[in-house]
DNA sequence: CGGCGGACTGTTATAGTATACAGTTTGGAT
DNA sequence: ATCCAAACTGTATACTATAACAGTCCGCCG
């Protein structure tokens, strides 16, 4: 298992300067709840930034963490309904599996939402193939089940560790 | 939401005898421990029955009370260690989405392990279409991710209830 | 201005899920 | 018969999430 999020160095997709990455979510976010008449209220665009500190997801009690490290009033609550409110407008997502919470790097975009989760780094990769989405309602339908929603955790190895560990 | 798993009538795969499905999973469950060296002890058993009381995944508390009900002395390592030995056999799985434990109707075989379950009636088929996961493995290879595991679950609506519906 | 309503936040308590650790029993091999 | 390893029990505790209710902020209408 990787470190403590907030610990990580960047290296996500290989080699970039994270910065960007976040500046672009706020930036989307921004877009996004004007669009939706949404508040990005402080507490929720500082939540979405702590989720964005690395590529690699987050607990819920590690962002009530680091909101009271900054002298934030927080309770669970505090972080939930961020969460919730993060969730809801797409901007990031829930790991079932891990029981933590990743920025989106697409929040406009359409949804499969299927996640690559590295053992190695912890970090995770978005994909939306549709090609995977087929084939799903393709098995469901034979056997007469009419799907609503996927959920497609994958676990292995990224590209930079693949290369790291050979 | 559906009942309690325990109140649950039959008719999972549709008008079939459930006893026959718990029939074919102690019988599975006993060559397959019988084949690994492992052993299926009263505790690990009955666990293994309470799971398959229901094609509706169950959650470890519930096991547990069921257990107590019976006059058994239990704690909740008594059911997690139940489970975390019947998970490694492979004879039930675990819902990340839900929480919640359900029986592997084929223990012997190939598992992609791909769930498809019902949001009306809580039941839970099992799926083990090839196609899904070569999609996967297709989709991950272009990021240069080397799949190790799959988490594949699919809500929606079963067919039974997709006819009661309507 | 003043008060009303709705959305957001704070606070406390509690529910639900899972594991660590220490001690004891059990079954089987030598 | 004795020893060993695996399994079981029991207690305590960690981790994840929500309920319930009170207070606060802010825009809007009168």
């Amino acid at each position: 298992m990787p470190d403590s999020p907030a610990a990580l160095s960047p290296a996500p997709h290989a080699g970039h300067d994270h910065r960007d990455c976040v500046r672009a979510a706020l930036d989307a976010a921004e877009r996004q709840c004007g669009r939706n008449g949404a508040r990005l209220t402080a507490v929720r665009k500082r939540v979405l930034e702590l989720v964005w500190d690395s590529h690699a997801p987050v607990g819920a009690y590690a962002l009530l963490d680091a909101l009271k490290a900054e002298g934030q009033n927080a309770a669970p609550p505090t972080v939930y309904r961020a969460l919730d409110f993060l969730l809801d407008q797409g901007l990031v997502h829930r790991l079932e599996r891990l029981n933590a919470y990743v920025g989106c790097p697409h929040p406009m975009g359409p949804h499969s939402a299927q996640f690559l989760i590295c053992q190695s780094c912890g970090q995770v990769l978005e994909l939306e193939d549709p090609a995977i989405g087929a084939a799903i309602r393709a098995g469901a339908e034979r056997l007469g089940f009419l799907v609503s929603r996927q959920t497609i955790e994958v676990e292995g190895l990224c590209q930079a560790c693949r290369i790291q560990t050979a």
